[in-house]
This record gives structure tokens, sequence and C-alpha cells, in this order.
DNA sequence: TGGGGGCATAAGCTGGTCTTATGAGCGAGA
DNA sequence: TCTCGCTCATAAGACCAGCTTATGCCCCCA
């Protein structure tokens, strides 16, 4: 091979794995049962539909689809594969939401300011679902820190905020609409991932943590938690890099389950049960004080109360 | 537009997406701040990623980085798309490990034999972190029910399976890798979801539930706990259908926390406590009577213990 | 005042994916 | 039994996206 280092099978990962369209296709191929049908749906012809189905076969080296004179069903092989798919399409479709809502267009009809943790992890999903409601609803998001989103909703440039944290600033009503939960977790080859007793607080606060730098949100709530200051082990600048960090070994770390909510299903992280305390903060929705959220404003409040 | 709904902005999710190859680069720009650099580690020339970042750009509408002589950083919004990017990058890596798998190579060194929930959900992980280990090992994968897997097994045509469920099957050996959990889910929007008080054994009885078929591994489980038989719902044949069901809000669901844990991280499905009742399963590996695994097999097995 | 790193532009090639046109298997109904 | 209607496959040609090489500009630093 070259000189960096590459699989067996083919060059980089776009190599290897079938594009959106090829993997839309197999959904839809999946769903209808026809290969001619799905290529209706995704607005193709039978033949090129065939013919993609057929090279991604050849690309994964499995038989996907049975096919018969009666239509297509999937294989062992291809259900498999195709419940794989669905995961890449479906952060596809939160990548595709999130963007739409960036791009920067002050016509808008709803103008969403968000802190950056639910901006990255809730938002794309309260969006595929307001869609699906209004499909013709715009909308555009501004992410920013608490004091941006507020900002921007007094100066009339955004209808509906949201933000995570203790306090709500200064002229805005508020709702409450999910609560977060800070979590601590480590790799699964860490030994707190074998203890059987809950984490006491003053555990927690004796030991160097992999942390967020001291002015986030999640280090605030952490240090009242502790009621004194969290012992870092690290300070990064960004949740990812904390989780990185997490993942890699390097030590305890405390986020948000919204954000470690995948780790924790493929046991990439490991969460560790506390004891006498309780990390949450709460997320809100805010709006000016008296202009109470209307319209997609409103109907995109609702859509995030669980 | 044309015949079917479409979005605003341009056609299907292929066209507004930007392919794997450029979220790969969006990656290591943000990772080594340099164009050139990045360009360098997929394998490209520096003008070809330029182009490519900066058709990105114009196909979301959005400056995703800042270019300066002295190097390229991303900006706010593209910190953002990045980390979005990087949930799609993930989700086909998983595609990737899971597929490479699955392709049926006699001569692969580590053969895996796997129940369809591990396979499906916890496979794809553990061979990333596999891969990580040791590059060059080819693994094949092979999914089936219990009985398929210890068939194999003791064919000598696995080197190593996974089974979840109550019982081992005869002439295998096993190590309890890790604990499931079934857990009951609602659509936010079910009465449940707003519940205080925990939900007693004899309400989930009397309570009709979206359920995989009888026979399933889910089933009997619940089934055994319920000390009695579970009502059906609706009765499906596969946990994908299940969850898309539930996520519907046809009803509440008892479904494994390994196959639900995005849908619960972005509040598409609630989780409902149960109380008195444990709905636990043990995850194993298993192998044939006497012969430990060795090897590979022995590292995977060493990577899939918490 | 030259490197050397950074990025952009231009021209030409290549390959993949689409299209249209056609053929062939199977089942149902006249 | 013939034919229609569904399925999928194959073939030939058009088109476009992305790559490469070659070049130029800008900025910083020695």
């Amino acid at each position: 091979m070259s000189e960096t280092e590459e699989r067996a099978t083919g060059g980089t990962l776009a190599h290897r794995v079938p594009d959106l369209g090829a993997l839309e296709l197999l959904l839809a191929v999946a769903r209808l049962g026809s290969l001619g049908a799905a290529a209706r749906e995704v607005g193709i012809t039978q033949p090129a539909a065939s013919s993609r189905i057929r090279s991604m076969e050849r690309q994964l080296g499995v038989a996907l689809v049975d096919r018969s004179p009666r239509g297509s069903r999937l294989t062992d092989a291809g259900a498999l594969v195709t419940d794989w798919a669905r995961r890449v399409v479906e952060a596809a479709e939160a990548f595709d939401a999130g963007t739409q809502a960036l791009r920067d267009r002050r016509d808008s009809r709803l103008r969403v300011a968000a802190s950056m943790t639910i901006a990255e992890y809730l938002l794309p999903g309260w969006l595929l679902a307001l869609r699906a409601q209004r499909p013709d609803t715009a909308v555009s998001l501004l992410a920013g820190n608490s004091a941006a989103v507020a900002e921007r909703l007094l100066a009339d440039e955004a209808d509906l905020g949201f933000v995570e944290g203790l306090t709500v600033p200064h002229g805005l009503d508020s709702a409450v609409i999910a609560h977060d939960r800070l979590i601590v977790v480590v790799a699964p080859a860490h030994p707190w991932a074998r203890r059987r007793r809950p984490l006491a607080a003053a555990e927690l606060a004796a030991t160097p943590l992999i942390l967020r730098e001291r002015g986030s949100g999640t280090r605030q709530v952490l240090d009242t938690a502790l009621g004194g200051l969290a012992r870092p082990l690290i300070e990064l600048s960004s949740t990812t890099a904390v989780k990185a960090s997490a993942v890699g070994g390097a030590g305890p770390a405390v986020l948000s389950e919204l954000v470690v909510g995948e780790e924790l299903a493929m046991r990439r992280l490991v969460a560790i049960p506390l004891e006498g305390i309780a990390l949450r903060r709460d997320l809100r929705a805010v709006w000016p004080t008296g202009h109470r959220p209307t319209g997609p404003a409103r109907e995109l409040l609702s859509l995030t109360r669980a």
C-alpha cells in the first residue's frame, strides 16, 4: 500500500462506503420491496437504481438484495447493512437540518438563537420534527453563549432562544423544556468502570477530571454542586475535545448526558453513578419578556417539550 | 419544484449534504488548521482540497473556514458544521467496520458469530476498537439467532460468538460481557412521558405494547419478568420496526436500551422508569467448551468487557 | 530580498452516473 | 394459450464532478 496506513480493502473511507444517494436508495428498496419503485421514489430511472445497487454490492462484497421477477427483498446481510445505512442517513439528515438553519437568511420565518450544546445536539432533531409538521417553515439558527442569545432576542434578531444553565438572562421570560444531567464518564478500561458502589461527591471532588475551561456552563454547574472547585486533570475548550479525551482513556470526565448518548450505547464510555449530589441543570426556552412565542416559534417550542 | 415534496434548497438529501470525502476533508482541516495539510492527509492535492471546501461552502450557503495566508481556521458556523459532520463520518465508520466483517472471507483470521442485536448495535464499535489495536486483523461476521451462533461455533466455522438471552446453548462456555436492560419507551407526546411515578409491573402487563413477535429474545425476557404474557398492541418482526412505530407514537414499546440510545438522547423517545421488576438480560461471549479464545478472539473479548 | 508556506485560478483528463432503448422472466386474466 | 403488466438486466451514449498539473499572488521570516 501507500505511505499512510490503509485498510486492505480499498483506499479511504469514502471509497469503501457508498455515497448517501446509494444508501437512501437501499433504504427505499428495503421499504418498498422493489428496485423500480425505489427508483421512482428517489427520482431516478429503474436501470440507474439497478446499477447503483449492483455496484454497491460489488463495493461491499456482500449480496444485499434477492432479485426475483416479482420484486426484491433484502438478504439477511442486506437487512444488517440497511440498518447501519439508516444510521448514516439519519446523521446526514441531522447535518442537513442543522446547516439549513445555519444559512443566514434574514427573511427566515423563524429565527432561533441557541447555546452551543443545544444547537449542536438537540436542535437538528427538533428541526427535523418541525420540518415534518411544517415543511415550508424556513428556520435560521444562531449559536452562541447565553449572553449572545439574550442579545439577539432583545434586539429582535431572533424569535426564540434556548439556553442551558443556572440563571435566566435579564429581560427574558423562560420555560423549562428539559433537564440536562451531567454525568461522570470513563473509558471502559478505567478502574471506575468496574466499581460496584456509586461515587461519593467527596471522591469526585478529590479526583482530577477532564474538564471544559472555567467559565463554561458545565464547569459552573459542577463547581456549584461540589460546593467548591473541581480539580482539573486537563482543561479543554470544546465538548468534543473533552469527549475524545475521555474515550481515549485520559481519565474521568463530566459531561452532559446529551453529548455522550451514543458513546454510552456503544460502550465506548461508561457512566459512573453518583451518590448524594445531583448534577442537573435546566434547559430553557427563552423569549423577550411579554412577547410570548406565536406561530412557528410556538410550534417549535411545543415540539421541544417532552 | 417537481412532483414529490422537495425542500426549497435543492433536490434530495444527497444533493444537500456533501459527500463523505468532503466531510472527512473538513474534519482534517479542523484538526490540522490548513487546507494544504488536510489535502496531504486525505491524499489529494491542495487545489483539489481548496475547490472541494469551497464548493461545500457554496452548497451549504455557509462560510466554514477563515482562510489566511498563514493557515485556515474554522468559523463559528464551521465548528458547528464540523461537529455534525463528525457524527456522519462516525456512522460511516461503523457502517464500514460492519460491512467489512460481513464480507465472507473464509480466510479471515477472526470469525465472529453474533446475534442480531449485538451484530447490529455493538459489533461495529468493537470492530473499530479492534482495528485501532490490530489494524491487520481481518474479521468476518455471521449474524443469526442463538442456535445459529452455537451451530457455527461447534462446526468450527466461527472462533467467537456473542448471544443475548437467558440461557447458554449446550456445548458452549460463556462469559458475561455486559448487561442489557430492556426499558419501556414512549414518544414524548404520550401521556406516560409526563407521569411522575414509576410504572408498576402489573400496570405494564395490563397495557397493550408494541412488541417483537413471540419467540424473540426480547419477548421471552419480558414474558418471564412479567410472570405471564405481555399484551401485544402490534407485533412486528424487527427491532427497527418496533422502534419506528414507537417514535411514531403508536404506543409504548419495550426495547433494549442499546437500540434506543440515540432516540433517548435526541428526545425522540422517553424512557419510563419501572418499579419492582428488572428487565435485565446478560450479553455473553460464547465459545466451544474447552476452547478458550486465544489470539485476536481473546483481544476482541477483552475489548468487549466494560 | 529571496525562500517557503499558505491559498486561488485555469485548462484538460477521467470516471462515474445518469439517461433512453431494449430484452427477458414470471404470473394473472381473458 | 396468448398477452398484458409487472419485475429486473444490459447496452450505448451524454454529462458533470472532481482530480491533476501548472501557475500566480500574498504574507512572513531569515
